[in-house]
RNA sequence: CGGGCCGGAGUAUGCCGGUAGUACGCCUGCUUUGGGAGCAGAUAGACCGAGUUCGAUUCUCGGCGGCCCGACCA
């Protein structure tokens, strides 16, 4: 698209009350508008790179047979009861409302409760088992302390999936394809050299949970890493005992701050128990139905992507997530042979089907350099003099600065 | 929820118990055009309420809001 019609303008400073790198450089940007303390909307390309976090989770969970949909914010008070999970001295982050026509209901933190009703309708033989289903949703969580930008809101987009599973041995097999599954999603976020599978509090039902943690100063976790097994172990579990159980030794371990950007557990019958949630086997006889479930924050994500890989100039996105994938920057202005030229490549590279963002204004060189680097976009063909006289365009990676010339056929 | 810092224009600030000034930004025009240029013009501000006072942006109290540390984080 063309910048000169882009709605959101970039800005010299960071905002007076953003302090992380994240919501810093995003608000900046114009990727994203804080609405109030750990509540933000997505702007035009805020919401591009959004969607294709969401697209690439989207792909890799329908890889392991995920089925998408998508659940109410609105949540039935009764059901919650049923698990026991409504009352305010057991989840203390409801947000809660009423109806009109009176009775309670509270805005959606989790869905285990909402998806095994939907599938007590669905689910009874052995026969329509295993099942996972997911989702994108946004969350609502009632923190008390919002903070770290998008990396932590009080409403935040989540994907959530949920296994639901004949035993325990079909349940652990789904559970390592999903493991699998997530590192794939963060390699193709782009992080996945910095997150690691991390043992930590598991619940009932096992005696770990997984997360996936990013390695970053700006994480609220502390983990201790195995680099040579690529596993780490959270500090709140990290015992002698633990460690031995898990084959690890405590020389090998670095400690390290990360951001929790994915988490697997097992849910056991936790939920299926009491809310009548069983099927009935080869033999006729009715069993619980065993339950798993995987989460990962889009936001989340995309504020750890910032916080990992933005400099000191601005923004940096691996091509997988940026709005565009081609900056366009003219150096010309309205009607002169250089903005002749950048018309015609910008007509070139839409055609082709390459996402491109067209600096089109007439601004300073410096000024859309400047922004340029702000906005992170992965590859910027500046379109000055030069281009006009030699045919080569100056193509720059964003990431490492690196300037090569290009001819227009080179380009594509 | 415990503790701390803070609240005047988008940002940074000066002065002040007598109703707000500067710089940069933003906007317009002209000039300029390869790393945030110059000139001219314009726009834009005291979180809310109560109290003290002749008078409160300034002092006091109470709200509300923001940030940070901790706690929490299905």
């Amino acid at each position: 698209m063309r910048q000169s019609q882009l709605f959101t303008k970039a800005r010299r400073e960071a905002p007076a009350d953003e302090v992380s790198k994240n919501a810093q450089l995003l608000v900046r940007a114009g990727y994203v508008h804080k609405e109030m303390a750990g509540v933000y909307s997505y702007l035009p390309l805020g919401l591009r790179t959004l969607n294709k976090i969401v697209q690439i989770i989207r792909e890799e969970m329908n890889a392991i047979g995920g089925q998408e949909m998508v659940m109410t914010a609105l949540q039935d008070k009764d059901l919650w009861s049923r698990t026991d999970r409504w009352d305010d001295d057991k989840v203390d982050n409801w947000f809660k409302t009423s109806f009109k026509s009176g009775g309670e209901t509270g805005l959606g933190i989790t869905h285990e409760e909402p998806l095994t009703r939907i599938m007590t309708e669905h689910i009874s033989s052995y026969r329509d088992l295993p099942v996972y289903a997911y989702q994108f949703q946004n969350k609502f969580r009632n923190e008390l302390r919002a903070k770290s930008g998008i990396m932590r809101g009080k409403e935040f987009l989540m994907k959530d999936l949920y296994s639901f599973s004949r035993d325990e041995a079909e349940h652990d097999a789904f559970f390592a394809r999903a493991r699998e599954a997530y590192l794939k999603v963060f390699q193709r976020l782009g992080i996945g050299d910095q997150t690691y599978v991390t043992f930590a509090s598991g619940g009932i039902f096992s005696e770990f949970s997984e997360e996936f943690q990013t390695i970053s100063e700006a994480g609220e976790d502390t983990i201790y890493v195995d680099e040579k097994k690529r596993v780490a172990v959270n500090k709140e579990v990290c015992t002698d005992e633990a460690l031995t159980k898990l084959g690890l030794q405590r020389d090998d371990l670095v400690e390290k701050k990360a951001i929790e950007v994915g988490n697997i557990f097992n849910l056991g019958t936790r939920f299926s128990e009491p809310l009548g949630l069983s099927y009935t086997d080869e033999t006729g006889a009715k069993k619980p139905v065993v339950m798993g479930s995987y989460g990962i924050g889009p936001t989340r994500v995309m504020g750890t992507i910032v916080e990992v890989l933005a400099d000191e100039k601005g923004l940096v996105w691996p091509e997988a997530v940026a709005p565009f994938v081609v900056h366009l920057v003219s150096l010309g202005k309205g009607g002169d042979e250089i903005s002749k030229t950048s018309d015609a490549l910008y007509a070139d590279l839409v055609k082709a089907g390459v996402e491109v963002l067209y600096d089109d204004r007439d601004l300073r060189a410096g000024e859309k350099f400047a922004e340029s680097d702000l906005l992170g976009i992965p590859m910027r063909i500046v379109v000055g003099k030069e281009a006009v006289e030699t045919g080569m365009f100056e193509v720059v990676n964003r990431a490492t600065g690196e300037v090569v010339k290009k001819s227009h056929d080179e380009i594509f």
